[in-house]
DNA sequence: GTCTAAACGAGACGGTACGTCGTGTCTTCGG
DNA sequence: CCGAAGACACGACGTACCGTCTCGTTTAGAC
């Protein structure tokens, strides 16, 4: 799941520093709760008591490593609860918002879109490492509800992913708006109407 | 409406140069359409053949001068159709997708996104400039909605509003799927049954 | 004897403020006594409530101004005292000193200087304005002191000039070195052999 | 002697250019024979090819690296013939004409005096790494002079060593009067009597 | 009294240089 | 082969002066 996950197998030569690696995205992701703009490669190196020639060599920018540290931090939100799809779906969204509200994670997040949103490389990188994967577990869901009856089968899968997590995103990144149960709550009961097969 | 809008009385000293605010405007445009990375104080100088001073003069950074940039572009999209509150918020989602369409706004919105998901204070005139007021109409949409009983009368609008317009910024900025007019009606099918009131 | 001397005649249109005019010269020379560096056109003009346009209008470089000052505070020191002519250049000298000692007057020599150091037309007017009505009344001296017989007559004057005032320029701006009546004695103890006729 | 010297032993690390550093020095030494106000870090870096961070990293100014450009073209200067005092001092004057009559040594150092005598830290700079030496030198030869009998036992030496080299430097900067053999002769015939000791 | 011409203020503008920060690459030594 | 240390080019940043320019306003003497 991680990029730069350490092969067991090994050559030759000096094995890699798995505590170094370990020190820089702790430092990274420390960083960027501090403020996304934080996150250098310079800063990175130097605040972890590494060289910058070191960083370049396992991650080719900043974002990479971010990205990274991200999911380390992040492998139990993918693990999802059992019941309706809606119940599912909420509490996929439950866990959006406790990633948007812990600070490092929201930082790195935030360093992460905000290339994103410019860099069609870091965009691909976002996209492949972060938004598919949930994406693809929300998929599951809503087929699977779809297959119960529970939801409409006519739905636009893609367009009803979007309709479920895109309004955090939105709220973290650019509203500021508080971030909290009570605003799943809002939005699963503005959304769950248009998913739902009618009875 | 715009943050440099020319008062037309004058005083003393020399008057500003119209033609070269539209021609850094324009270039701005031009650049982000490119590419939004181009988009550097530098850059624009260089290319709007204007020096540097003249563009800090005006605009404190790329960002400030970029929003001025939008909003000249994007005037005609306030004014709303008339209809029931579902059609008048399709009419402004379909205007959202029409920016979002057309490289050189949709490049100037990715780089001003992109700065407003890392600095608070871009995030400030992000909001100030160019959510809020969009968000302003669409929340008296809702509001006059409920008032005529079309709409429910429970709904949390904030969070309305972000169901309606955050799929469109996420594909445009994030996902990099198609953004066409199905998309509008795919998303209004969906959250639209979660707005209006149970007849 | 100054570059801008205010001409008595006058034509039509409005006269020149010579309020404003000795306003400006005081706060270069001001300027100059806290800092020679201080002394930009866009300093002087906003320090003496004043437009850059008008600075403009009478001066073409700060260093022009700054001779302008120079002149206006050190008329006093081109009257020279009767007595021999080793007297009268001790007098000079002394005169010299006093200049270099007084802020105002010094920094904005330093300021002069160092223009002229590296500009031609600036040396150009240092010479004109400064150096040569000094070195004139120091020349005369100098060959009336041969005429009387006091000086030697194989004297090379303008080298003998240089040797009289040249050390106090040289201390004042490169030495660091303590300029006091000492000095000045102790300088014309070492050159005054060198000039007056043997016995 | 030179503020940059390369050491011998070698570390860890990419070891300095000296090829550039040395164009470096030359491109600042020959900008400095054009025209003195050419020598900025800007000027020195394009027509080096050579980036400005580079500049930056080896000097923190324009005049230090034109004191570095000085001593690496002056050495030979320092090295003083035998015979007399008289005869040594003079020929420490032929060195000094020399060095101001070489375009490129004398437009060095006319943009280091030029700053010097504004700017506190590079009068420090100039004093401790040119004029000292200098007058070290000279010191030692009025001193050892004063030894053997030839020159005066009451002699002010830092007065003795203004009145020798500082119409040099007067003429060279300011006055722009002939620099040549003929003007060594004459000032040294003007101050070689108030050095010696009466026989 | 108006007319006229200069002085003056306010401010826009292009330009050069400054010193700093971050990037990505390359070179060399040591574990 | 890993890692540290450091040199280097490049691009961008925001600021300070420079000198020029285009206006509007003020202030005198001349008619």
């Amino acid at each position: 799941m991680s990029i730069n996950s350490a092969p067991v197998q090994r050559g030759p030569g000096r094995p890699r520093d798995e505590v170094r690696r370990a020190r820089i995205l702790d430092t990274a992701a420390d960083l960027a709760a501090q403020d996304p703009r934080l996150v250098t490669m310079e800063r990175i190196a130097s605040q972890a008591h590494v060289s910058r020639t070191t960083l370049y060599k396992w991650w080719t920018a900043a974002h990479e490593l971010l990205i990274d540290a991200l999911q380390e931090r992040t492998h139990w939100s993918l693990d999802h609860a059992e019941g309706t799809a809606i119940a599912r779906l909420t509490a996929q969204l439950d866990d959006l918002v406790r990633i948007m509200t812990d600070p490092s994670t929201e930082g790195a997040l935030r360093a992460v879109a905000s290339g994103a949103a410019t860099d069609p490389e870091i965009r691909r990188r976002f996209h492949e490492h972060w938004l598919a994967p949930r994406r693809e577990v929300a998929g599951q869901i809503i087929t699977a509800g779809i297959g119960t009856g529970e939801l409409r089968s006519d739905l636009d899968v893609e367009a009803a992913i979007d309709a479920v997590f895109s309004p955090v995103y939105e709220r973290a990144f650019y509203t500021g708006a508080p971030l909290d149960d009570g605003f799943v709550g809002s939005v699963m009961r503005i959304v769950a109407p248009g998913l739902v097969a009618a009875t």
